[in-house]
DNA sequence: ATGCCTCCCCGAGGGAGA
């Protein structure tokens, strides 16, 4: 089973960018982040004609997440539990069954920015959050994985340039030191378990050529837990999308599991 | 760098992103 997780940064604006990477990648799984869109105004009808099963958790104008599935998505949830007051779509899990069943958790972590502030109080209080869930996923002791858009630097070599990020809320000591609680529970951070090195990116920015200086960061990740961990069979960073026609700011993340 | 692009909201210009 091959499952990429991939910040569309728009589904409606990059809408032939997906549906041309779907049909050519066909992933069995992908985990989407920033649709930014509503769940009735998500291209739902169009993406099933393409082989998949559709769960979202939208929003207006910004954030939204979304799984798409060739098998059929079952016991769909919305939101990150922990506040019933969070109206920030930034959360959705649901099973898939294959050789086995896998939980997959698809997750859009707040930017933070400024920081300190409300914002960076918000992405905090969010990884708290995610923390207890993803204390769930251990003790349950079944195969799930956690992946998205962490908004998490988590090593200077996970950026081009770490100088430039000292100040900036993805790379701040705290933010940092939160992520590592989350992987210290227990999980494996799919990419480093697989490439220890330097020069690996999964975001360029749009300005000051970012691309073509690949002055780059890695931020979306996947975390396993050790039961999905056993079946990893690999993990890489489609990095090619970022040179395509109107890409994403983000390019896909793939994990293949034995499942 | 104090965000130089690009998205969304809508139908101008501002918020948000990272």
């Amino acid at each position: 089973m091959k499952i990429a997780t991939f910040n569309i940064n728009g589904v409606k604006a990059r809408f032939e960018t997906l549906t041309g990477w779907l049909a050519e990648a066909s992933p069995d799984v992908v985990l989407l982040q920033e649709i930014k869109s509503t769940d009735d105004s998500f291209p739902r009808a169009e993406i099933e004609d393409l082989g998949y099963s559709v769960a979202t958790h939208g929003q207006k104008g910004f954030n939204g997440v979304a799984i798409l599935s060739k098998l059929p998505l079952e016991d769909i949830s919305c939101g990150l539990p922990g506040d019933d007051d969070d109206p920030q779509a930034r959360w959705i899990e649901a099973t898939v069954v294959g050789t086995r069943a896998v939980r997959l958790c698809c997750l859009y972590l707040p930017n933070g920015n400024p920081a300190p502030g409300p914002k960076y109080d918000y992405k905090l209080a969010w990884m708290d959050r995610l923390r207890a869930r993803a204390a769930e996923l251990i003790a349950a002791e079944d195969v799930a994985l956690m992946a998205g858009d962490y908004n998490v630097i988590p090593q200077p070599e996970d950026a081009a340039r770490p100088e430039a990020w000292e100040k900036d809320a993805l790379f701040l000591p705290e933010t940092r030191a939160a992520f590592r609680r989350i992987v210290n529970l227990g999980f494996t951070e799919a990419f480093r378990a697989v490439e220890p090195g330097p020069g690996h990116y999964s975001f360029w920015d749009y300005q000051r050529g970012a691309w073509d200086r690949n002055d780059g960061i890695r931020i979306d990740h996947f975390l396993l837990t050790p039961q999905c961990a056993d079946l990893m069979r690999g993990c890489w960073i489609e990095s090619a999308l970022r040179g395509r026609e109107k890409p994403s700011d983000h390019v896909p993340v793939w994990v293949e599991i034995d499942a």
